[in-house]
DNA sequence: ATAAAATGACTACTGTAGCAGTCATTAAGC
DNA sequence: GCTTAATGACTGCTACAGTAGTCATTTTAT
């Protein structure tokens, strides 16, 4: 028995949601594993542990079939992803180039 | 040169997007990517891959990432992502079990 | 009823993701 | 200014993801 990776609940059921999502899609669209799989470049045994919701897929491939199902990933609101990586990166910049460890105890008092 | 996956403009940035959100998250708590990793149970390798948003990465470890950094990965409402997978298996379930390629040409005509 | 195809669940093979570890550079905090 | 450690970018190794293919079963369409 290898040690095998856990995962939270959160994230567990994040992955479950958005394999389903997809599988949702494809049908809507009325496609085949086959057929979505094929319009991806990707196996078809990919594209079944995808839509299980295997934790190992790579982002990418995951990705991928959501837009092609037109699943949306971030847009609550209508601002393009670019946008939001500018601003994300915006936010960034705001803060210390890097996280240093505090080497005493902080008197963060409470 | 081996022949290279390609992926769409809307895939790559949302990875890209999801990796500066969980880069932006990290600082934001105060956490190094040694830190980070850490808590997460990964390579710090891992780590900077994510946030650089490569493709390839495990989906499983990306949202675990973004679960422990607080991004919210699909809640616009404030439903639990259980329910939003019910919902979505219901959904499922209304359609047909297989979808069966048209054999001839069909009339939709318009 | 029958034929065709979709699905679910396997297989073995091969490329590569994730890993531990290293090193140079750069920023933070005293 | 100096020290410490965070970051960015590598390496080679090993386990496993993605692949093509198979097969039985189930569903749809004729």
């Amino acid at each position: 028995m290898i040690k095998q990776r856990t995962y939270s609940k959160y994230a567990l059921e994040a992955v479950t949601l958005l394999g389903e999502q997809i599988k949702l899609g494809r049908k809507q669209h009325k496609w085949s594993e086959k057929n979505l799989a094929e319009r991806a470049g990707i196996s078809r045994a990919t594209l079944q542990k995808i839509e299980r919701g295997e934790m190992s897929c790579a982002i990418g491939l995951v990705f991928e079939l959501a837009t092609l199902v037109g699943v949306n990933l971030f847009e609550q609101d209508k601002l393009p992803l670019s946008r939001h990586i500018e601003q994300t990166r915006d936010k960034i910049a705001l803060l210390p180039k890097r996280i240093k460890a505090k080497t005493k105890v902080v008197h963060d008092d409470f």
